[in-house]
DNA sequence: ATCGATGCAAAAACTTTGCATCGGT
DNA sequence: ACCGATGCAAAGTTTTTGCATCGAT
């Protein structure tokens, strides 16, 4: 059986002598609901529906502990906003992005981490993580831009 | 013989019905100069020193120009800011990034755009790019951090 | 002469921080 | 009771934009 990532989490900010707030817990909570790849402020308005009301710094201040507790990591989509997937317990994956509607799709890449840890060693480094992310037209977006396309 | 990046950008700029102006010629010449991945910044306070007067603005603007010429690339190292390095006519190459110091070094990838491109067709996607980032700590970095190396 | 380009400063977008107060432990 | 956490608003960063003027074609 799993221990619940409340748990892991509670145990984590006791290790580090902070404390686990009523408004940590709520973070978490709506942090676990996402399914996809999510974003500061995608959680603040999320939270906001559901009535619980937080503010903006102790949701940037949450899931920099987030990070540190490796419940969550942050992705580089781009360079403009942070986005963060849940990554407890899971293999690193790569990502997907069509260019043209921004959706992120996860894509399995476990070869990765030996290479990643070759290239490291190396270069007299010690591997700490990785990012893959392929750019790409996602199919209706590529037929839409090619006027020879018929559609039937 | 290789024709000029200059003469590139300019032909490009025609075709899109833009201006070859004195400006873009000099923040050309800078990003031509440039060894390692760059930022908008930096150009700026190295045109400033070369006695070179540029806005911020036209840095900016002409940055977005030079990625749509595929003069330059933007890469994903980090979200709180663009890096780009020198592309035209290069093969997309991975980057590994020292955590501690934030130096980045070009890794070669060749093997990753078939990778990318089997990828994108297993999700029916059309290939346009895509980064490979590694982070890891550099050999001086972390023998420092490891009280139990003897340095002799 | 046209119409895009430039510089400046203001605005925008995202994230961080200072401070008084609140609340876990 | 202590000391970290919170909310708010202000400040910080990086990038974008509006506008009057400049300059390439």
């Amino acid at each position: 059986m799993i221990e619940p990532l409340c748990a892991i989490f509670r145990r984590f900010l006791k290790r580090q002598g902070l404390k686990f707030t009523g408004e940590r817990a709520k973070i978490l909570d709506t942090v676990l609901a996402q399914e996809e790849v999510f974003e500061a402020d995608q959680l603040l308005s999320e939270m906001r529906q559901g009535g619980h009301r937080v503010s903006k710094a102790t949701i940037y201040r949450t899931l920099k502990h987030l990070q540190d507790a490796k419940i969550i990591t942050e992705l580089l989509i781009d360079s403009k906003q942070a986005h963060y997937e849940l990554s407890f317990g899971r293999k690193p994956k790569g990502h997907l992005v069509c260019v043209e509607t921004g959706r992120i799709t996860e894509i399995p890449s476990p070869w990765l981490e030996p290479v990643r840890d070759r290239i490291c060693r190396e270069h007299g480094y010690d591997p700490v993580s990785h990012r893959f992310v392929i750019y790409g037209i996602s199919p209706s977006e590529s037929r839409a831009d090619d006027p020879a396309a018929q559609d039937d």
